[in-house]
RNA sequence: GGGGACGUAGUUCAGCCGGCUAGAACGCUGCCCUGUCACGGCAGAGGUCGCGGGUUCGAGUCCCGUCGUCCCCG
């Protein structure tokens, strides 16, 4: 086996520094992963990303499995090769799809039926079936199956989908031992339980005794309060296994990140970067900005003066809000590499102030830099960065 | 000189035989976005219907005048 988790240091918090090999590279940890559903981190090249210093990325199952198809990619020499990305990858199972495509497939013990949102055509997916496809795709990290619920869920809801989801955990595992032949990847388990400790705990025990190699935290952050979705990782991340991965899974904004990492957390992903960047909504140290609003019309600045990213050596906040209103492409690339930029710069700072064991130091003085700015009535503040 | 069209939000236009609290699209202003269906979603501001008379219970809608724009014929 390529793979190898090795946590080097604790901080006080809880926190980990941490570094996870893959046959693809190592990624450091805390680690954020930009997400490429498609294969693409929308609007960004490959190169880009590199650039960036982007360690791993986030693809989607369901997606590719639909368009172009798990074993065209297959044929194409897998995932890294067909998208020229020979770094680590991680495969989400499609089990997101389960939620959020909700009124577009039916959930029962044997899997999950969809109808396709791109023609309609109707599509069985098993647990068994999402490991067959991302063993096609050739991920390095694949996921289980999982039902993800409502943040609302009742209890009874919420154990039904913890059940199942320990169920199609089970047979995911077993499945893969039977068919990992090339033995290049390796698969998370994940936890469910709504926003419900007791099932939270339990569902990680339970998850827990089928030994993954690391494990997810799934159904969290999808419209609970952020104290909730502290409390629930906290109850999970206390009783998973200290050597393995854990990855909270679609999380968050950059100052709910350091509140994860303090609980445990060695891995988040999250579509906001790059789904805000092309909504017009971009994260800097000094707070977010709404590009597209009309005091920015005649900004000279950058996006953030302190930024050392592509997008703020070189283009002003008018320029990217024309391009915006605009609707040109370009908009779209910049503020992308900008938002992907300043998460992965966020993550670095963590992973410092945690080999200095000051993480709640950081996180102290993140949140002052962001209330201050908030009190400057946000947007055309020229306040300059401290950093 | 004669004839004919048209003048309604910033813009382009809808408003049938008179009953509207005058609409749409785009634009404008602001907000939202958490394992991506979605360069998307939500909300808001903005009009004395060219102007002046008249008919009518009631006129953006009908009549007269007037100003403006455009077209056709001399």
């Amino acid at each position: 086996m390529d793979f190898r988790f090795e946590v080097l240091k604790t901080d006080p918090s809880g926190a980990r520094l941490g570094r996870l090999e893959t046959p693809h590279g190592v990624i450091e940890t805390p680690a954020f992963m930009p997400v490429g559903t498609l294969g693409t981190v929308k609007g960004l090249t490959q190169e880009s990303l590199e650039a960036l210093g982007t360690q791993v990325i986030l693809a989607n199952t369901y997606h590719l499995y639909l368009r172009p198809g798990a074993e065209l990619i297959r044929e194409m020499g897998g995932l890294h090769k067909f998208m020229s990305w020979p770094h680590p990858i991680l495969t989400d199972s499609g089990g997101y799809q389960v939620f959020s495509l909700s009124d577009l497939r039916k959930v029962t013990d044997e899997g999950v039926t969809f109808r396709s949102h791109i023609d309609g055509s109707e599509h069985s997916l098993s647990p068994e079936r999402a490991i067959e496809i991302q063993l096609a795709l050739g991920s390095d990290i694949m996921m289980v199956l999982d039902e993800c619920i409502e943040a609302s869920s009742s209890e009874e809801r919420a154990a039904a989908a913890a059940a199942r989801t320990l169920a199609w955990a089970r047979r995911s595992r077993d499945y893969f031992s039977e068919h990992d032949d090339a033995q290049r990847q390796i698969m998370f388990g994940i936890v469910q339980g709504g926003a419900h400790a007791e099932l939270r705990r339990k569902s990680a025990d339970e998850t827990v005794q089928l030994d993954f190699p690391g494990y997810a935290i799934g159904g969290l952050a999808v419209g609970e309060p952020h104290e909730v979705t502290c409390e629930m990782t906290a109850q999970v991340t206390a009783r998973l296994p200290a050597d393995r991965p854990r990855y909270l899974m679609g999380v968050g904004r950059p100052e709910q990140i350091v509140d994860y990492v303090a609980r445990g957390v060695d891995m988040m992903d999250c579509v906001l970067p790059t789904r805000s960047a092309r909504h017009g909504c971009l994260f800097t140290w000094q707070g977010r900005i709404l590009i597209k609003n009309a005091c920015y019309a005649k900004d000279p600045r950058p996006i953030d003066p302190a930024c050392p990213c592509p997008t703020c050596r070189r283009y002003s906040r008018a320029y990217l809000r024309h391009l915006f209103l605009s609707k040109e492409l370009l908009a779209a690339t910049l503020t992308t590499l900008h938002n992907v930029y300043f998460y992965l710069d966020i993550m670095a700072e963590i992973r410092k102030s945690i080999r200095f064991g000051n993480l709640l130091g950081f996180r102290s003085d993140l949140q002052a830099r962001l209330e201050n700015s908030v009190s400057e009535s946000g947007a055309a503040s020229g306040t300059e960065s401290n950093r």
